[in-house]
DNA sequence: CTGGATCCCTCACGATACTG
DNA sequence: CAGTATCGTGAGGGATCCAG
């Protein structure tokens, strides 16, 4: 970081964005969040990123402590990034983040596209542990392309990408904001499926149940302008 | 925000990156965080923000429903800037961020300034409550020319700035890493006291407690590279 | 004096093409 | 696959100016 463009305060939120406030840098650890990536995959999950700025901001986050750069055994010579523990740290400011962005996520635009990184994470985000206490489900959602999974063992979530072959519910939808509508609760699950937004295989009891463990507090939540 | 530089996801994290990515953006919020601030003041505990990118994150913030723009009846005139609800939400987040940067923050750099704001923050974020149950303790900082104070009541910290005239300990030291090598513990409360790097009114034992409330854990912390 | 707006310059970002 | 090279654009940085 040069000199100049620095903040120049002695201040740990100050650091904090020296390492992680340049544009991209967060989504590139939201990505890495689920596990090591190559830099293909990094591109992928983050359509829109140059890679020469994809290139520079791994360095930095290298160099800065919150990155690994592997470089993978004979014979692949794959290069694998992966966060450190310092980098890991970030979970829960990621989630954090996220949670609070998604308040004032409004209709998806035309343009808007969703990644199998982006929903995984969501799921991790909008988990409801304590409305999940013992609770058992092996779940499979699509959103246009994207498969994803979720799996709650004895209440606690794995979620992860692809499809779930012995998933006990089933659940797809095309258009983008149909999660959205569903899950901030603006449609019962019910309706949902009447509509024709959603198709689901399983009990209607199983996908609303779903909602519960996934979907927006019944409280009000605070609202944007 | 302009739809090329968009970071084009349907994503929770991206939407917040979208409102406090830019630069500067949440080192506003950190200072607002502390209470209504008017453009100069903002100015002040962020001197290298130029003042058109200061109008220009004011403006957006406030679209976003982050920031409200208060104007304050007659006669002053002036505009206060405020955390919305939805804003102060940040809080936890910035206060997260803050100190996973403090944990990477190295020696001050000559040009390095220290703000009110900052050391505040800095307080509230490293306070242990765990440590502090149900402590009293009213103490004074200063920091070269900064001065701030902490308030622990029945465990609840109430930190502010300026001086706190009936504190039972102030504690004052020139460098701006004095305070860095005590709360990390790299030097004792004594060692502080001993090598004259503190100036502290009150007993040694209330120093030392200042040190266990506001100090770093003392289990090994993750460290950056 | 506060609360900005305006100008200009630079550099980071963004898009594309290309290489070991 | 994993990046570098090149180049145009626009946001950020710094100084100055202006209205209430």
């Amino acid at each position: 970081m040069s000199r100049l463009r620095s903040y120049g305060q002695y201040c740990g939120l100050a650091q904090a964005l020296e390492i992680i406030g340049e544009r991209w840098a967060l989504l590139i650890v939201r990505d890495l969040v689920l596990g090591p990536k190559r830099f293909t995959d990094l591109r992928t999950g983050l359509p829109r990123i140059p890679t020469n700025v994809l290139s520079a901001r791994l360095k930095e986050l290298e160099a800065a402590g919150v990155v690994h750069r592997r470089t993978m055994p004979r014979p692949s010579a794959a290069v694998a990034y992966e966060l450190t523990a310092y980098g890991s740290e970030l979970e829960e400011v990621v989630l954090h983040l996220g949670r609070w962005g998604a308040k004032s996520l409004g209709d998806p635009k035309p343009e808007d596209i969703v990644t199998i990184d982006g929903e995984v994470l969501a799921l991790r985000a909008t988990f409801k542990e304590d409305a999940a206490r013992g609770a058992n489900a092996r779940h499979q959602l699509q959103v246009a392309e994207v498969i994803v999974h979720a799996i709650v063992n004895d209440g606690a979530l794995t979620a992860g990408d692809g499809p779930l072959p012995d998933a006990d519910l089933v659940m797809r939808t095309d258009a983008l904001d149909g999660l959205k509508l569903l899950l901030s609760r603006d449609i019962s699950a019910t309706e949902a499926i009447a509509s024709g937004l959603f198709t689901v295989e399983g009990s209607i009891a199983e996908f609303e149940r779903f909602v519960d463990l996934f979907g927006a507090d019944t409280q009000a939540a605070t609202a944007p302008a």
